[in-house]
DNA sequence: GCGGTATTTAACAAATTGGTTAAATAAAAA
DNA sequence: TTTTTATTTAACCAATTTGTTAAATACCGC
């Protein structure tokens, strides 16, 4: 019910270049702000708000440590996006397209009626 | 270098519940604009320019068939988003987390100079 | 051609985003 | 305690987003 609204934040975070760099500058390792805003060249200040949005998206934790306050990520919403990206992997792999897929079932439905479906459910927004 | 900009369109596009509604819907095959639309609540003027930007993420196709315009889906950014997510996958699979990575780095270092790097390239934003 | 259906475009408003500079806060160093 | 370093907050601005309603466009059937 509201993994949507994660998800929307989760997206929605992961749609900045300059994010999606400070996450990947992340999976080397944990990183105080200075040193993450160090590659870029916006101010610092936007680059605390990108990593605001990190943290309210939950991408990344922050704790303090001294006068610094040290990032690390976190990977929980990747995995949650990857799932939902993942539902239409059949999409990429093989030989499948929205069309043939169509095509398929009303060919099954004209067909054999008594064949039970294939495949599961559908990819859908929820869960 | 410019694959970043199609993750900035696809991420951005897959920030909004009704984009994602409608991906699911596609899913299950073509669908003209008034069968995408007739599940949500807003204008069809609003669902017109959801669509409008799918298309630009091209994660969506249309094509004119008489008075209906048919969309489908179209999965190559789904897999680009899906293969930027999945450099991430050993944080959220295994025990890891950017925490204990690093610190198996620093001791790493600190232990044993000679060791070899034993994994290869860290996730980046380009590619 | 006329009227109905399908869809987009135009014009507008409110909210959000992503940047700026200047000031505030907090801890470290001198 | 004063100064420096690290970071955030405030105030502001321009551009983008997401919705609206009204009008335009395109096709179909009579």
């Amino acid at each position: 019910m509201h993994a949507t609204r994660s998800l929307d934040a989760t997206f929605a975070a992961l749609a900045d270049p300059t994010r999606r760099a400070i996450l990947a500058r992340l999976a080397e390792g944990e990183a105080p702000v200075g040193e993450l805003a160090a590659p870029f060249d916006i101010s610092l200040p936007a680059i605390s708000r990108h990593l605001k949005v990190l943290e309210g998206a939950r991408l990344i934790a922050r704790e303090k440590d001294g006068q610094w306050r040290r990032c690390r990520l976190r990977p929980e919403p990747l995995k949650e996006a990857s799932d939902w990206i993942g539902r239409y992997r059949r999409f990429w792999e093989g030989q499948f397209d929205a069309l043939t897929e169509y095509l398929k079932r009303i060919e099954q439905k004209r067909g054999s009626q008594d064949e039970r479906e294939p495949n599961g459910g559908e990819p859908d927004d929820r869960g």
